[in-house]
DNA sequence: GCCAACGTTGGC
DNA sequence: GCCAACGTTGGC
């Protein structure tokens, strides 16, 4: 069981269009990072759980919850010429990018804004709050995990 | 809009 | 393999 965070511009997609969706459940897709890469393929499993937080908007924040409902598989948008996130040196045989399933569990009962989170010495190590952090997938200790949610 | 930090590309 | 140039991320 692991904890995570992932970033997403709520003006691209936002945790309300998670909830829209189809049985709340969307691919997380367009992460074109080795590093996330690696995560999204190696390490994230159904069941880990998943804080949604948006970025790169007036109040970045932690906004919600969210499920791993399937694990690493391929992103089929780098095989679409006509999707923004298309790679043409992802080979279908080969897939270069991966993608999980998320399903909304809930959002917080407020958000909790990145400026808040850099000020709880107990986050100190959080790779999401290290400068010049870019990546959009980070993990959570089960300790940060809990904490977070202590200061809803 | 600015700009620091970072990842990728490609010439050599 | 080095590294300058470039593009992107994302807070502010």
């Amino acid at each position: 069981m692991h904890y995570w965070l992932m970033k997403s511009e709520p003006e691209a997609f936002s945790i309300d269009d998670l909830q829209a969706m189809p049985e709340q459940t969307e691919h997380w897709d367009g992460v074109r990072n080795y590093q996330a890469r690696n995560m999204l393929r190696d390490e994230m499993k159904k069941g880990d759980l998943v804080f949604f937080y948006h970025s790169n908007c007036p109040q970045p924040a932690i906004v919600g919850i969210m499920q791993v409902v399937r694990g690493g598989y391929p992103d089929f948008t780098a095989f679409d010429p006509n999707s923004k996130h298309f790679d043409p040196h992802s080979d279908p045989d080969k897939p270069r990018w991966m993608m999980v399933d998320v399903q909304f569990v809930r959002t917080l009962k407020r958000p909790i804004p990145l400026s808040e989170l850099r000020q709880y010495h107990e986050l100190a190590g959080m790779q999401l709050l290290r400068k010049g952090n870019r990546l959009s997938i980070t993990p959570l200790s089960e300790e940060q995990w809990a904490f977070i949610l202590s200061r809803e």
